[in-house]
DNA sequence: TTAATATTTAACATTTTTGTTAAATAAAGA
DNA sequence: TCTTTATTTAACAAAAATGTTAAATATTAA
């Protein structure tokens, strides 16, 4: 593997490769140093403790998430073509690392703690009050707008995240999810934001 | 806890109450023995390994998974009533074991095997020949019959699986999301089988 | 009761994972 | 160049997790 960006750095990615995109969330420093093709003392060198490099990482997740959030609110398109743009891109990305959410998950549980997070104000409010305008309006079903926003990401990342039990229990190649995984692009938002 | 199903019974049960309620996937026999309230060396006396216990509660998630839809699955009900009990079902059965499907799948990355399940003709391809069939009849959208099951199944699963995050991202409390996911068993039903 | 079996425990051993140290090598600046 | 600093490695140490053994205790059936 190419070290172009630094040690440090490809460390780092090899890490979240395995976490987000393998789901291979039990991997041990010497799993990633060795896809990194690096000696595991360098794990340490850089990152000082397995944890510290842990946190980095969650942390990078989240702050991941909250980029794809405010890519899509900034600039001024409707909500329609928004709620398209949102969807095309979230689905891209989760379909590159469909397991980053999983980790967050699980790392939170882990040490029992729930996320104080900032997004909230800066994208989510904004996002549910755009909602709410959206159903007065009656472009959209009424409902909680929470439920909504809640709808729509589980339309969005279940499928990626559950990929292994959908494909086993419904017998679907690979190829052939991949195919249906985009489908489901045009297929969300015609749920969610129906003709009439 | 009482150990009236004996200990081997008791230390199963454990291990299934931290992965699927508790989320505590890295959790060690050490872990599970503590919270079964009975020395570790049980845990080899019953199991003979880690990997084997693993490996137990693994299949018999499998096997609950199955048992769900089963048992909506006998009985002469309409589609829409089988609907509605499989969403009831499902949704009490994960808000009390929401990290039950997330287990099955990182023990699957984790040994990257692909689980080859008869699960399917069983029960998904009667199911997926209903939702045809209830397509047919114009009361339920028109679409590949795997993507509505795989959206019923993601509009169940993922509030729950993903509720640290939602919660966070979202501000909502324990109590409130609770109600939320009760409510969604009809918010649910609505998307999935429009009235006109 | 007693002998056989099942269950539980403590002590120990091994393996795996993580963390530390010091030395070797490479890179960069004076 | 030489000297300082950064990077990498190997060897070692410590901790954590898993697995094994044998003995103690409880249970059951003859």
């Amino acid at each position: 593997m190419v070290k172009d960006k630094g040690t440090e750095q490809l460390i780092k990615d090899t890490a979240k490769k395995i976490f987000f995109a393998e789901g291979k969330l039990h991997a041990t420093t010497q799993d990633i140093a060795d896809a990194a093709g690096v000696n595991r003392t360098l794990v340490h060198y850089y990152f000082r403790s397995r944890k510290i490099l842990f946190e980095q990482v969650a942390e990078e997740a989240l702050e991941e998430l909250r980029q794809i959030m405010s890519s899509i609110f900034i600039g001024k398109l409707s909500f329609k073509e928004k709620l398209k743009k949102l969807i095309s891109v979230f689905i891209d990305e989760t379909s590159a690392l469909p397991y980053r959410e999983l980790f967050l998950i699980t790392e939170t549980n882990r040490h029992n703690q729930g996320l104080e997070d900032q997004v909230h104000d800066t994208h989510v409010k904004p996002f549910l009050a755009d909602i709410k305008e959206e159903m007065d309006k009656g472009n959209i079903t009424v409902m909680d707008p929470r439920q909504f926003m809640i709808n729509l990401f589980s339309l969005m990342a279940y499928p990626l995240l559950a990929s292994t039990l959908s494909k086993g229990f419904m017998r679907i190649s690979d190829h052939e999810y991949i195919q249906m995984m985009k489908q489901r692009k045009q297929l969300i938002f015609e749920m969610i934001y129906p003709n009439k």
